[in-house]
DNA sequence: CTTTATCGATTACATGTGTAAACGTTGAGT
DNA sequence: ACTCAACGTTTACACATGTAATCGATAAAG
């Protein structure tokens, strides 16, 4: 019953990373992870994983006294989800908008440009 | 002075998307112009205004008994801002990234591939 | 068995956001 | 001048989020 398409705060999406990374880790794990980047106590990474296991956007099995927490979500999904998201609201959806917004303010870098080619000359052989 | 860093909500960006369109407006205006999309009341409105000055991201001026509301922070601003936030929360902060993942789903719709060829052979050009 | 250290669970609290309703002021109509 | 309608301003309130501190259970240590 879980409605699973909750939204994902900026701190938790910090956990989620955490676990994409490396999984099932315990809390403590997790903790050590991102408090080299935040300076969050272990408790505010307990109330993150918390809401993240209500949002059914990770999972937990226990493991003796702790747990450990594996991603439901996968990174893939999530940023399809907020990338579709963000197209939409910023740059009405199209992937050309925002490729010619971000050329225009030259924000493409060489790698950029790089997968640009790349990525046509893929498509092309394609089909 | 006053630090115009201020985020915008999502609520918030949708009258910003009236005054892109057009200004000045007035609250009404902007009401009857959002309220085709969102079923927002008049006052929901006038709070994302009086907001959104706070934040220094829109002006007023006074027209007899009414305020005119205008755009302060422009279009292209709020595009590069937010579309370089979430290109560094998604996607390493690179662009390359988000096209590639796009392209794996199959989100490249026929136009942002013609973007992308346009774009390609522009650089191309300009060196 | 009793004390203590470890974990997770519960509670807390300020700020932001979505969504208004109520209040107050003032120009316009009578 | 007086009343009302039209505006902006103030207040409200629930839920989300960032950021913990505290409580309670229980396993480990003595």
């Amino acid at each position: 019953m879980s409605e699973d398409k909750k939204q994902i705060s900026v701190a938790e999406s910090k956990v989620m990373e955490s676990l994409w990374r490396a999984h099932p880790l315990t809390a403590e794990d997790i903790a050590g992870d991102v408090t080299t980047e935040h300076n969050w106590s272990v408790g505010t990474v307990k109330t993150l994983l918390n809401r993240l296991l209500s949002k059914g956007a990770i999972s937990a099995e226990k493991d003796g006294r702790r747990y450990l927490y594996s991603p439901v979500l996968s990174h893939d999904d999530y940023m399809t989800r907020e990338g579709q998201g963000m197209l939409d609201r910023l740059f009405d959806g199209r992937v050309s908008s925002l490729l010619t917004h971000f050329s225009r303010h030259e924000k493409l870098s060489g790698d950029d440009i790089a997968e640009l080619k790349k990525l046509i000359k893929e498509l092309d052989d394609d089909e």
